[in-house]
RNA sequence: CGAGGUGUAGCGCAGUUUGGCUAGCGCGUACGGUUCGGGACCGUAAGGUCGUGGGUUCAAAUCCCACCAUCUCGACCA
C-alpha cells in the first residue's frame, strides 16, 4: 500500500474532547472517523486491523466446533415477544415500524434468532453439542457511549451460542470456550486480561464469566484476592466484612439540627461513618407505589446488581419529594410509611451502638442493637465490596481494580428454549428443552483495548498479529534518485512477501518517522542515501526502539525473523 | 435523564466581555523555488451559510430567546 493512496490523513493537532490515550491516536493516526455520537467509521488501517481480529476469532471458534452463520440485524418484534425481552429490555433497543406498520426492532444481540435458526434443524440430543456463531453488527442505544471504540451504539460483535442436553455437557463445552477465549485474546496481543465471575443481567441464565482488561480507563471494578484465585466483577463480589464493635448502650434520641448526610452526622457526634445506619431509597420501576428502602451500614454502599436480584425487578433511585419520608433522618427504628420494602444489609448483622435517624426532623436516635431491637429481620448482601475487606475463599484483604469488559461467557439455561418451544428427543423419547451457553467478543472494543494497552508516548503499538501492516517502508529523500529507484524496486520484493506499507512521500523525514510511530506499524525499514552507500538499510523496531542496520540482500531474511519470532511469541 | 463545557475553512484555534463596514492565525491542500535522517523555509493561490432558527439594532460571529450537535462528569448514600 502506498501512503499517498491511503485514505484518511495523520494529524498533527491532537484531537479536542477526549482523554483516552488511545483514542486520541486512533483519530490522529487516521485510524477512526467519528459519524456521530458513539457511531465511528473504521478507515482502511482500523479495517485492516478489525479483520484480522475477527479471523482469530473466526480460527478459534471453528477449533471448539462453532459453525459461523450470519442472522439478520433488523428482527420482528413477535421473536422478542416469545422471550419476553421485547418488554423485559429499556431503550437501548431500538424499536421501529416497518412501512406495512410492523413492529421491528435492530439486534442488540441474538439469542432469540439463533433459537429461531436451530429449533427446527436440532431434533435430536444425538447431534449436540452444537454451536453456531457469527460476525456481525449489533447497535445497542447506549445511554452515555464514551472512550471512542469502548462503549459505542454499532459496533461489530462475534456471538457464539451453543445448545446441550445436559448440565455435565454444557459445563464441558463451556470450559472449551473459555480456554478458546483466553487463546483469542492472548493471540491478539492483550496481556494484563483476567476471567471473572459476573452477573448474568438481562441474559439471564446462572454462572457467566467476563474477560476483562485490567486498565484505568476500564468502566467495570473487579475485585481480586492477590493470595487465591478469587476474582469477581464487583457486581457479584463478596466478601468477609470485619464488623466493628461498639459499646451497647440504651436507646436514645439526639439532638442533630441540619446534619442529614452521614459526613455531617458523624463529625456532629464525634464518630466514624460504620457506626451509622444510612437509610438508601430506590422505587420500583414500573411501579410508582411502592418504595425500597435499605439500610446499611454508612461506610458501606449499595451494589444496585445485588439489590435488583434480592428484589427481583429493576430498580431505580427514588425522589423522595413526594413521599412520606423525612429526608436525611430516615431511621430503621419505628419507621411506619406505608407501601415499602425494607431490605437489611448484612454489615449490620449483631452491631450494637449504631445511630440512624430518627424519622422525624432534627433528631437521630444512638445506641441501636440490631439483635435487641429489632430481632426478627432478614439480612440480605446487596452492599459493594469495599477495598481491604477480606476474601470469602481465602480470608485476606481484597483488592480492586478497574477493567474494560472484552469479552463475557453465559451458561444461559433453558430461558430462551423454553420460551420459544425449542425441543429435542432424547434416548428414553422424551422431549426437553435443551440447555444454552451464549459467548460474545466486540471486536472493535477489542481493538481499542489492545490499543489501549499496547500504546506509548509516541503514539500506536500493534502486536504483529493483528498490525494493519508488518512493516513501514520508509525511504528517506525520495528525490534522490538512486533512493527513489531502490525503493521501488524494493518495495515490489517486499510486498511479495509481507504486508508492506509504502512510504512514497517526497517529504522531510521527521513527518514520515513520526506517522510510521504514531501508526503503530511493528517494523519500519529506512533507506536513504546515507545507508545506500553502504548497501544497507535500516530496521527499528516500534516495540523496543532497538535499531538493527542490515544489508539489502539480507533484509528480507532478517524480517521473516523478526516477524516469525513475534507471531511465536504471541500464538504461544 | 441531570450538571457543566464547546460549536468560527479539512484539522487545531483567536476574535464574543465592551456589536461596526472586505472575519483572522497556525497546520494541511494546489502551484513554483530553496532545503531535507526527526513535524524546514520563501512566494503565490484556493478554501468560511461564524451549529440552526427566530428576535433586538442603522449594523450581529459578538446581545436576547429557542432548538440542535458534540465532549466531560454523574446516573449511587438521604
Amino acid at each position: 500500500m502506498r501512503i499517498s493512496k491511503l485514505v484518511g490523513e495523520r494529524l498533527k493537532d491532537s484531537a479536542s474532547g477526549t482523554n483516552v490515550k488511545s483514542h486520541n491516536f486512533l483519530l490522529r493516526a487516521g485510524y477512526l472517523k467519528q459519524v456521530c455520537n458513539g457511531i465511528y467509521s473504521l478507515m482502511p488501517p482500523a479495517q485492516l486491523v478489525n479483520l484480522k481480529i475477527q479471523n482469530i476469532i473466526r480460527e478459534e471458534m471453528n477449533k471448539v466446533g462453532g459453525q459461523e452463520v450470519l442472522m439478520p440485524v433488523v428482527m420482528p418484534k413477535e421473536m422478542w415477544e416469545k422471550s419476553g425481552r421485547y418488554y423485559s429490555i429499556g431503550q437501548e433497543m431500538v424499536r421501529f415500524k416497518d412501512r406495512n406498520d410492523h413492529d421491528m426492532l435492530l439486534g442488540m444481540t441474538h439469542e432469540e434468532a439463533a433459537v429461531h435458526l436451530c429449533s427446527n434443524t436440532i431434533k435430536s440430543y444425538d447431534q449436540l453439542p452444537y454451536m453456531i456463531y457469527q460476525i456481525q453488527t449489533k447497535f445497542r442505544d447506549e445511554a452515555r457511549p464514551r472512550a471512542g471504540l469502548i462503549r459505542v451504539k454499532e459496533f461489530t460483535m462475534k456471538d457464539a451460542y451453543s445448545f446441550h442436553y445436559d448440565k455435565e455437557e454444557l459445563k464441558d463445552y463451556y470450559q472449551k470456550v473459555y480456554e478458546s477465549y483466553n487463546r483469542i485474546f492472548k493471540r491478539i496481543g492483550m496481556k494484563n486480561f483476567i476471567a471473572v465471575k459476573s452477573d448474568t443481567g438481562m441474559m439471564g441464565g446462572e454462572v457467566a464469566h467476563e474477560f476483562m482488561l485490567l486498565t484505568d480507563i476500564g468502566e467495570d471494578s473487579i475485585v481480586i484476592c492477590p493470595h487465591c484465585d478469587y476474582k469477581a466483577n464487583m457486581e457479584v463480589a463478596t466478601s468477609i466484612d470485619q464488623k466493628p464493635t461498639f459499646d451497647d448502650t440504651q436507646l436514645q434520641e439526639v439532638f442533630t439540627g441540619d446534619a442529614k448526610t452521614i459526613d455531617e452526622v458523624c463529625h456532629l457526634l464525634k464518630i466514624q461513618s460504620n457506626q451509622t445506619i444510612k437509610a438508601v431509597c430506590y422505587a420500583i420501576v414500573g411501579d410508582d407505589t411502592n418504595t425500597v428502602v435499605i439500610f446499611i451500614r454508612g461506610d458501606k454502599e449499595v451494589n444496585e446488581a445485588k439489590l435488583k436480584r434480592v428484589v427481583g425487578k429493576e430498580v431505580a433511585v427514588k425522589d423522595l419529594a413526594e413521599t412520606g419520608f423525612v429526608k436525611g433522618n430516615i431511621g430503621c427504628i419505628n419507621l411506619n410509611i406505608p407501601n415499602t420494602k425494607i431490605i437489611y444489609d448484612t454489615s449490620l448483622k449483631g452491631l450494637c451502638g449504631m445511630v440512624t435517624g430518627a424519622n422525624k426532623e432534627g433528631y437521630h436516635i444512638s445506641g441501636v442493637n440490631l439483635s435487641r431491637d429489632l430481632p426478627n429481620i432478614e439480612y440480605f448482601d446487596v452492599s459493594k465490596v469495599n477495598e481491604g475487606e477480606c476474601c470469602p475463599i481465602c480470608g485476606k484483604p481484597l483488592t480492586i481494580k478497574k477493567g474494560i469488559e472484552i469479552g463475557n461467557i453465559f451458561q444461559l439455561g433453558t430461558k430462551y428454549t423454553k420460551s420459544m418451544d425449542m425441543t429435542i428427543t432424547m434416548p428414553d423419547g422424551s422431549l426437553v428443552n435443551p440447555l444454552m451457553a451464549c459467548y460474545g467478543i466486540g471486536a472493535g472494543r477489542a481493538l481499542a483495548s489492545v490499543a489501549e494497552e499496547s500504546c506509548d508516548d509516541k503514539g500506536l503499538v500493534w502486536p504483529m498479529s493483528i498490525t494493519p501492516w508488518q512493516v513501514y517502508f520508509c525511504p528517506l529523500r525520495m528525490d534522490d534518485e538512486n533512493v527513489k529507484a531502490t525503493a521501488e524496486k524494493l518495495n515490489d520484493q517486499l510486498t511479495q512477501k509481507f504486508e508492506v506499507l509504502y512510504d512514497d512521500r517526497n517529504i522531510s523525514a521527521g513527518i514520515k518517522l513520526t506517522d510510521s510511530e504514531i501508526m503503530g506499524i511493528p517494523l519500519r525499514v529506512v533507506i536513504s542515501p546515507r545507508s545506500l552507500q553502504n548497501g544497507q538499510a535500516e530496521i527499528t523496531i516500534r516495540k523496543s526502539g532497538e535499531k538493527i542496520m542490515i544489508e539489502l540482500d539480507k533484509l528480507e531474511e532478517k524480517l521473516k525473523l523478526l516477524i516469525a519470532t513475534e507471531m511465536e511469541e504471541l500464538n504461544g
